[in-house]
DNA sequence: TTGAAAGCGCTAACAC
DNA sequence: GTGTTAGCGCTTTCAA
């Protein structure tokens, strides 16, 4: 591979000027830019990003941890990212994490080393103790959908109590009273404020929850499925709901496919909501009620942050815009059909 | 940050010692060994990636090109690349190229620049010229989804021919004889291979197709929802048709969306298929019959061959399995209803 | 088994 | 404007 010397020798300069010319330093006679150019098109070179990282103590790159790119909400994410590192002149690279708490340290510590400019980072397995050391070892470090103490100002996070208060504002609006809940079942804060949100919008309607129509499963279409035939069984047991509220929209696809298959409309029979409005939310039938919360914002905001700590400022966090996106999935009950 | 000279010092020992302890080599006395690991942990210390890659002349990292990872399709793709780079211990790198000639320009020479010891590649908008030069240039460099001439063995591509010959036969089997086709209006090779799969297994059945049924939209949910109303319109105007074929899972789910909008029943009164087998296959209603591809093995063979040829050896390719998988959404014409 | 030192490709301070 | 050169953090050869 040609270096920098290659291209000097052509152009006949120094390595200095050539660097200066790729550079984009304006200190450089026409007359040696165009050589150096000449050469560089030539040789087909391009400088070496590692020398640079070296030589420079910088990469221009920032690096993003998520927990799986087959999930489309961290391929959203990461497809922002990319775009607001891009206008900042970094590149960006991505790693998983796999919901592993090893994949995630080494998904961590390979950014480190490579001397990345920032950091965004969805782990959710790491415990606080190892993530406080990490937070505090790299300054750039910003978090995503987790709140860690002592780091409350790189964290970022959707309102999800917020979110999900709409959702049961919008299902009592309509005449719910009987609702039942599809949780996650993985222990992350999320989980818990959403159902929150749910239950404090009923509260304030004076209407309690059926506890026992609570069920919890792998936040994914099969959780979702399986979550609806439990729910089935519950309502033959005597435990009526007209509506479902889903922690995301992955299980609520799952508990519509479910009920469709047993033999209930939707929304007719029962109302389906969901969370996060992925694309799939468009793709249901009927086509399905769900939060809109903005990836891109985060993304953006995310990358901001971390470079403007890596220059020593600071952007102080926003609040994340949070809307009901109505579709189809929600009867109006308080309507003849 | 601390460099291995630092650890060296703690450790008492030299940089080269301390070097050979990090990278696991043999010939380290225990006590030296020890005394850096300890001083090692004790700075929570990691190798400078860059530093090494420039020393070694080996990143060991994949490069890897997508045009959008908010496409399932290509972050189902990269989990897999992640997990089979990982499996021999080279670390992953992506970059988006946004269906855009310059953006995947700048993402192979962000790759190149780093020194990656191979390259996938997915990208549809490079000119053969350029991308031959860069074929040329990165000799572990395998394209995917794309075939270009004097590196067919570099390519890897999936049998659409096969693939869509499966769904014209099923189709058949079925009893359908009209069918409209709902393909991509990008000019990729895919578009036109998996028509003439449909058009094979008509033609080997004396069934001509009605040319007028054949509707190009952008490849996405919005697409198929308006190619469904122009198919519908044709309807109207006498072009029958008993079943739509869509060039992927995401022109079927628009399809089907429009077509139920409109009051027909699917698939009692119109078959819809798709191709791709994504996620969101499952989530339709009904749930979408459709083209599994087997995307963990092309991602495996890509960065397996990439790896062979980083060490000057060869894997062959092999032929990818393809199937169709029979949801829900293809009526039996020949059974009464 | 260990250490000294050259060198990987580049940047930037300094001298001219 | 331009060139020389030290040095970024690491690996590896060579000698001890």
């Amino acid at each position: 591979m040609a270096t920098i010397r290659d291209v000097a020798q052509i152009a006949n300069v120094s390595v200095a000027t050539v660097s200066r010319v790729l550079n984009g330093s304006s200190k450089v006679s026409d007359k040696a830019r165009e050589a150096v150019l000449k050469a560089q098109k030539e040789l087909d070179f391009v400088l070496n990003a590692n020398a640079r990282a070296l030589a420079h103590q910088d990469s221009e790159t920032i690096g993003v941890v998520v927990s799986d790119l087959s999930d489309p909400y961290f391929g959203l994410m990461v497809k922002y990212c990319e775009n607001a590192a891009r206008q900042s002149g970094n590149s960006l690279i991505v790693t998983q994490g796999f919901h592993d708490e090893q994949r995630e340290i080494m998904a961590i510590d390979n950014l480190i080393s490579r001397n990345c400019r920032g950091m965004i980072v969805h782990a959710l397995r790491i415990d606080d103790e190892k993530l406080s050391h990490y937070m505090q070892k790299v300054p750039t470090m910003i978090l995503i959908n987790r709140t860690l103490k002592g780091f409350e100002e790189r964290c970022l996070n959707i309102d999800n109590v917020s979110g999900y208060y709409l959702v049961g504002q919008e299902l009592i609006k309509k005449g719910h009273k009987k609702i039942a809940f599809v949780g996650s079942s993985h222990t992350i804060a999320d989980a818990a404020e959403r159902l929150e949100g749910l239950k404090k919008a009923l509260l304030e309607n004076d209407i309690k929850m059926d506890e026992s129509l609570i069920v919890l499963r792998e936040p994914y279409l099969e959780g979702g499925f399986d979550a609806a035939s439990e729910l089935i069984e519950k309502m033959q047991q005597g435990h009526k709901f007209t509506a479902v509220a889903c922690y995301n929209d992955y299980l609520a696809a799952g508990t519509m496919a479910r009920l469709t298959e047993a033999g209930y409309k939707i929304p007719e029979d029962i109302s389906v909501v969901g969370f996060d409005d992925l694309y799939l939310a468009r793709c249901t039938n009927p086509p399905l009620t769900t939060v809109h919360h903005p990836v891109d914002q985060i993304a953006c905001l995310a990358i901001e942050m971390s470079i403007a700590l890596f220059k020593q400022k600071h952007i102080k966090k926003n609040h994340f815009d949070i809307s009901l996106v109505q579709r189809k999935s929600v009867r109006d009950l308080s309507v003849a059909n």
